[in-house]
DNA sequence: AAACCCGACAACCGCTGTTGC
DNA sequence: AGCAACAGCGGTTGTCGGGTT
C-alpha cells in the first residue's frame, strides 16, 4: 500500500500554475536550491503541496528543458528506446538530456503511437506501400531497422560499462575535475552559483511577464485575471525557451543541442559505424577547459540536480557524452567482448 | 454564434524505492 | 526493525484551444 496522498490537506491548490507561482517558486529555488520541497510551501507561501512544487519545477522550471518541436533525431530515438526499454519514460529521458519523462510520455502518446499505428496500417495495404518514398517511410524504416535486439542489448551493455569505467576515472582521477565546487562553500556562495544556473528559468519568467502585462493593459492582480492570460503566458515561457536555445547554439537547427550533434549521438549509440571522436564532444571539453562556455551553456552541461552528487564532481554529461562517444573504446582500450557479469 | 469534438499537454494520482532517524 | 519523509516513476485525468458541424 502507497502512502496516503500528500495534497488532501484543505486549502491546497490545485490545477495550471500562475506565473506569480512561478516565480514565487523559481525565486526560492534560486536562493536555496532544488530539495526540501516539504519546506517550500511554508517558507514561500504558495498554497501547493510539496509534490506539485517539485513536479512544477522538474517537468516546467527547471532550467536545460527544451519543450515542444521534437526533431526528427528525437522521434528516432524515442522510438526505437521504447521499442527497447518499453515504457520506460525515464530511462528514455536519460538519452534526451534536454527533454522530461513527462514530455516524452506524453509526445509518445499523443503523436508516435499515432504515427507508428499508422504506418504500420498503411504498410498493411496496398496503398500504404504505393507510397514508401515519404518522411514517414524514413521513420518506419529506421523504426523497423534492421539491427537485432541482441545487438541493442550488447551495445547498451557496452555503454553501461564505459560510464561505470569513466565514473571509477573521475572519482580516482589526480588532476583537478572539470568542476571543483568550492572549499566548504557558504550557503550563500552556493545561492551565488544556483542563480547563475537557474537564471534561464528567471529570464524566461521575467520575459513571459512582460509579454503578460503587455497584453494585459487592465492589468490586475487578481487570480482570476491572471489565470486567464496563463496560457498566452505559457507560450511566451516557451517562446522564450526557443529564444533562448536558438540563440545560444551556434546553428539554428535544433537537433544539435548542448553542442551535442543529436544525429551523431544517436547513430554513435545505436548504429554500428564509428563515430569520429574529434567530433562535439571534444569542443565540449576544449570549451569548458578554456573557460570560454557562456553562462547558458554552462547551465545547460551542468544543470541536471537530479544526479548532484555526480555534477558536483564531474558533470553528468560528461558520461552521456561518453556513452555517446564510441572513441572511448580506443581511449580504454577497451573492446566489447567483455562480460555482462563484469557489471 | 453556439455546441460539440478532439488533440495536446500540464498536472495529478497512486504506487514503489530510498534515506535518515 | 519500523516509521516517516521524500524522490521518482508510469498511468491517467483535467483543462484548454482550435477546428468542425
Amino acid at each position: 500500500m502507497g502512502r496516503p496522498p500528500c495534497c488532501d490537506k484543505m486549502g491546497v491548490k490545485k490545477g495550471p500554475w500562475t506565473p506569480e507561482e512561478d516565480i514565487m517558486l523559481v525565486s526560492y529555488v534560486q536562493e536555496h536550491g532544488p530539495g526540501n520541497w516539504r519546506a517550500v510551501p511554508t517558507n514561500t507561501g504558495l498554497r501547493r503541496c510539496s509534490k506539485s512544487c517539485r513536479l512544477r519545477w522538474t517537468n516546467y522550471l527547471r532550467p536545460g528543458i527544451r519543450r515542444g518541436d521534437f526533431t526528427a533525431d528525437e522521434e528516432k530515438m524515442i522510438i526505437q528506446l521504447q521499442d527497447l526499454l518499453g515504457n520506460k519514460w525515464a530511462a528514455i529521458a536519460s538519452y534526451l538530456p534536454e527533454r522530461t519523462d513527462n514530455d516524452i510520455k506524453n509526445y509518445w502518446n499523443t503523436h508516435l503511437k499515432k504515427k507508428l499505428k499508422k504506418l504500420e496500417d498503411s504498410t498493411n495495404s496496398d496503398e500504404g506501400r504505393a507510397c514508401l518514398a515519404t518522411e514517414e517511410n524514413t521513420l518506419i524504416s529506421s523504426y523497423s531497422h534492421s539491427i537485432s535486439r541482441g545487438q541493442w542489448e550488447r551495445r547498451l551493455q557496452t555503454d553501461i560499462h564505459l560510464a561505470k569505467q569513466a565514473l571509477n576515472d573521475a572519482l580516482s582521477l589526480d588532476q583537478k575535475p572539470m568542476i571543483i565546487p568550492p572549499p566548504n562553500p557558504s550557503h550563500h556562495e552556493a545561492a551565488s552559483t544556483s542563480s547563475q544556473l537557474y537564471a534561464s528559468s528567471t529570464e524566461n519568467i521575467a520575459k513571459l511577464l512582460k509579454g503578460w502585462m503587455k497584453n494585459s493593459p487592465q492589468m490586475s492582480c487578481s487570480s482570476t485575471t491572471v489565470t486567464t492570460q496563463h496560457s498566452a503566458v505559457q507560450k511566451n515561457i516557451q517562446d522564450a525557451h526557443v529564444t533562448d536555445y536558438s540563440t545560444s547554439s551556434e546553428g539554428t537547427d535544433q537537433s544539435k543541442s548542448n553542442g551535442i550533434d543529436l544525429s551523431q549521438a544517436f547513430d554513435s549509440l545505436f548504429g554500428f559505424e564509428t563515430l569520429d571522436s574529434s567530433s562535439n564532444i571534444s569542443d565540449f571539453s576544449t570549451k569548458s577547459h578554456n573557460n570560454n562556455m557562456s553562462p547558458e551553456e554552462a547551465s545547460t552541461f551542468f544543470n541536471n540536480e537530479r544526479k548532484p552528487d555526480l555534477s558536483s564532481l564531474v558533470p553528468f554529461s560528461m558520461f552521456e557524452n561518453w556513452l555517446f562517444d564510441d572513441g572511448a573504446h580506443n581511449k580504454l582500450g577497451l573492446t566489447s567482448n567483455f562480460s555482462f557479469d563484469d557489471i
